[in-house]
DNA sequence: GGCACTGGTAACCTTGAGGTTACCACTAAG
DNA sequence: CTTAGTGGTAACCTCAAGGTTACCAGTGCC
């Protein structure tokens, strides 16, 4: 079934969080330590780990222009942006059940 | 964040799952056994606890028309499929993810 | 009575996702 | 030289999600 082979791919605490961060920024501003910055909460070894992951499956690219380690950078491939409508349908859905929760708190 | 918040209420192994296939059927057909059967893989316990769960979000209601419990049924509510967008979203890129891996080989 | 089905629950165990700490190499600034 | 930043990795630990086994009560059939 489709709907677990997605569930397995995308699921963990963390892939569709880093590539909804990925996907709203530029390059330039995807770097590891920014990245763990701005996802509250996410460690070096799983931001490290995810981002391997997700480089696997063709949703993500790593970009080292120079021999310097420290300008690697991130970003998101075409591919990457097709998880783009999951996270916003998610993000709907945690909105409408954020007021519904209040509506019957 | 809301995808957070989402993140943590739908995730898991088997929350997705079982409000699809609730989804799919009439409240008949949805006897506790009957879900075991059509899940692969869940266990009675998982299937017990996750549906407790989705009972406690208001999104799957359980009906036991008379004393017996052997009557015992459950559906999806109208609160519950609001979730629906979720896992077609999925379904589709699931599917969307097997073809790339084809062509891709 | 005996067997098979239903709807579950309690207790126990395993595994791996995720967290924590420590560490390394390199660069730039003071 | 030292301090602080970068990009990570290795080793270890913890905890809860999930699996397994056993069990119970009730109904129905033969």
């Amino acid at each position: 079934m489709a709907l677990q082979d997605s569930l397995e791919i995308l699921g963990g605490k963390w892939k569709l969080l880093i590539v909804h961060y990925l996907a709203q920024r530029t390059a330039e501003e995807n770097t590891f330590k920014n990245m763990q910055r701005g996802i509250p909460g996410i460690s070096a070894k799983m931001l490290s780990k995810e981002l391997k992951d997700l480089e696997l499956n063709l949703m993500v690219s790593k970009e080292q222009p120079g021999l310097k380690t420290s300008t690697a950078s991130y970003s998101i491939t075409t591919y990457g942006k097709k998880v783009m409508p999951v996270t916003d349908v998610l993000i709907n859905w945690g909105l409408q059940h954020r007021l519904m929760i209040k509506e019957n708190g």
